[in-house]
DNA sequence: TCACAGGTGAAAGGTATTTTCGTCGCGGGT
DNA sequence: ACCCGCGACGAAAATACCTTTCACCTGTGA
């Protein structure tokens, strides 16, 4: 299926690039309800939520029965199981059957209110503290391995990498170039939009191009992708929205975890901890199919640094 | 029949005693296949133990499935779900499925090891997720909560923050710098020790200088925390070595933590994230106490990026 | 205001589950 | 040995449930 006919800038997206979109799990429901909410019709998102927040009581409820509950219809229910990733009803119940036995034995009902202004420190430290790693196991249990993969044999070959990034995915953008280069790959960080895309229609085919936005609507981003994705450059798309428009013009989508937010707690806090999983997945990926260069790479650029610290207390 | 002349030993139970039979619960559905097993004929017993066996397997089957791989028919596949204590076998294969989630999250916690050359990408994820959710926890386990309210508030009335970072931690550093301008406070990232430390010197009495090393030796960091510190700047220090050097120019403290490195996992992963956690209670804290300008800055920097993502899909 | 796109639910169309009912095998009595 | 009755068992009918289709309706942009 590799047509390499890279004359054109027209090159498309194949259409069935996801046969398993999502292995459902049943641990990760409440996160994959919050990655779809934002794509979602109100219905659709009154019938995910009642799921989410009583797992338990909807295992009981037959698709009449739920449909009911949520002042929508049968039809509307079958939707949303499938849009949270499962064939139909009938294993979404399942799943949501799961999900309750484990909440129900796994102690910790996990409860987290909301930051508000007049919290104590202690309070806010705790839930931030809950709130992340809650968004580290949320993001692991949605990552799609078979991408992952994909994006790391493409990485790991690639005669250089462009990372795109603005705003707060601008750091973890730098983090990932970072890191590459302390591997000895040719890795390289954009934060400006215009160099960004003056850079990336240099890339060629076995280059790799990667954009990470977490609205997945950032033009900013997608605009150099999709130049890379035109001169035929294999792309790559860390995103929280595995619909948006991003992912048009990725080849491989790594999707991240999205957690409520509130006005204290910005998008960049939860989206930014979710990418940055994401993206030393990849590192810790690229380097053990490296191994052969990137050890000793690793080493080199350990003692390089350590004249820069102060020499005592060296242990 | 003889009704209700008590007046004999030969009384009846009341018929309708048992109108909930059995409270089907998923654990003890091992235990309640041998209690009945006996009592059970021959067809019903293959059913059982077949379930009993494999839950997770069965619980993708339907009746005919079940009816099918235990060599029987649909009817027994059903008496059996009645004799375990469930209205049929919709409602065993749902406990079933719970079952199977109980015992798969249980035998989940068996990554203990550190991450190696040949670990499938499956194990990467899990153990990397992991180790961060770890360093969570201890860190903030681990921070003086006495330090941080010190912080937030030099932090919340400082006429300016400086924020010293430099190679990874030069990322949370922009990082906290980022998020402080988007709530209206004056405060700047310095990446290069010169221009630290030419900065450093301008601070004064009421400024707040924050260094950010894991070390706790990092010169190009240390240099002009401590020009701050001569200046009477009030500074502070997130380190993961509370007695390293940083400390000396520090009135406040923040420890980070630090869990185990590997060859594949360098420093770099497991510090940032706790000094993330760190600075970002730093933020919310200093979010509540400058609210009532900080809330319409939020607001306002969110509205000012809107018109930076592709229109469509805006719900 | 109109045309249109897309969400939505009623009802038709299938599939899975439950019930019914007749057969068959087994043990005990004649 | 044969017959009788009891209960296990499964095929198929009956039902409940799930899925799909399609027309309506609502909100949107010209």
């Amino acid at each position: 299926m590799k047509e390499n006919f890279s004359r054109r800038g027209d090159r498309v997206r194949p259409a069935p690039a996801q046969p398993r979109p999502a292995p459902p799990e049943p641990g990760a429901l409440a996160a994959k309800v919050r990655t779809m909410a934002p794509s979602m019709t109100r219905s659709m998102q009154r019938v995910a939520e009642t799921v989410a927040a009583d797992p338990a009581g909807c295992a009981a409820l037959t698709v009449t029965g739920l449909a009911e509950r949520t002042g929508t219809s049968e039809a509307t229910v079958v939707r949303t199981a499938r849009m949270l990733g499962y064939p139909g009803y009938r294993d979404l119940r399942l799943a949501l059957a799961g999900l309750a036995a484990q909440q129900a034995s796994g102690a910790a009902p996990a409860i987290t209110t909301d930051i508000s202004v007049d919290d104590p420190l202690t309070d806010v430290i705790a839930k931030l503290t809950q709130d992340e790693r809650q968004t580290l196991a949320d993001t692991a249990g949605a990552l799609d391995i078979s991408q992952v993969e994909a994006a790391v044999s493409a990485m790991a070959s690639a005669r250089r990498i462009d990372v795109y990034g603005v705003g707060a995915s601008s750091l973890v953008a730098q983090d990932l170039a970072q890191k590459l280069l302390r591997i000895g790959l040719v890795a390289h960080a954009h934060a400006d939009p215009h160099l960004a895309v003056t850079n990336a229609v240099q890339l060629r085919a076995g280059d790799v191009a990667i954009a990470i936005t977490h609205s997945g609507r950032t033009v900013d981003v997608i605009e150099p992708l999709q130049a890379a994705f035109d001169h035929g450059a294999t792309t790559v798309a860390v995103t929280g929205r595995p619909d948006g428009e991003v992912t048009q013009y990725a080849d491989h989508v790594l999707t991240t975890s999205t957690a409520r937010e509130s006005e204290l707690r910005p998008a960049a806090m939860s989206s930014r901890t979710s990418q940055l999983l994401v993206i030393d997945c990849l590192f810790i990926g690229v380097a053990q199919r490296t191994y052969e260069t990137a050890a000793p790479a690793l080493r080199t650029s350990y003692e390089a640094l350590a004249h820069r610290h102060s020499p005592r207390d060296v242990r």
